[in-house]
DNA sequence: CTTTCACGCAACTGGTCGGTTGCACATAAC
DNA sequence: GTTATGTGCAACCGACCAGTTGCGTGAAAG
């Protein structure tokens, strides 16, 4: 797994308001989501791209709008690559424990 | 807390891959990590200084060498984050459940 | 004391990014 | 059919970022 494309989706604060907002708010539209934010709606676009790309989001298009949900499943990868360097980290202070101790 | 702060410095490749070897390797200077990776010494340099500014790593001047060390907390607040909005988003899926179910 | 080596700081460059404006297109409303 | 509304696309701009080179400094080695 490549985890620093999700990290990089993650890094705008901006970006993560979008997304927050999806989480808890529910399924929203750029429109929507950009009348209560200090930015354009072709930003949110944007940020919306990259969520999507990131498999943080899914596309939901009805009509002549397009709806956008929240999507959990890569924030779980992340947590098992987080886990993942914590358990080699914590093999290593045990490896010297072993060796020191 | 503000995590796109962490995210952002675990956002780029090159820095991910620092990280990373500090935690499996152990510690290690700049000069040493730059001898086995395709960029400069500085370029190490200015990647620590960002992990340092994101906690993720400890700073150990020996000398006239400064070693480095890998800080798993970050991560751990990086964990509680990501898991916080998970139970937001679940909250919402019951919530519509019971509405709707 | 002289030399060597590790580091930090500053300047510069190419590329990416967040945000904007403007416009064209398609769908819904009247 | 005409008007209004929601999207997408493209161009542009300022800022930031990763990486480089060059130089100065300070500690260790000889």
């Amino acid at each position: 797994m490549v985890p620093s494309e999700v990290f990089a989706a993650l890094a705008d604060p901006t970006r993560l308001e979008v997304l927050t907002r999806l989480a808890s708010g529910g399924p929203a539209t750029a429109t929507e989501l950009s009348a209560s934010m200090p930015i354009t709606r072709q930003a949110v676009a944007k940020h919306l791209v990259a969520l999507d790309a990131a498999g943080l989001v899914e596309r939901h298009p009805a009509g002549r709008e397009v709806r956008y949900t929240f999507d959990p499943g890569p924030l779980g990868d992340l947590v098992k690559w987080v886990e993942n360097v914590g358990d080699t980290w914590d093999r290593r202070l045990e490896r010297l424990g072993r060796t020191f101790g």
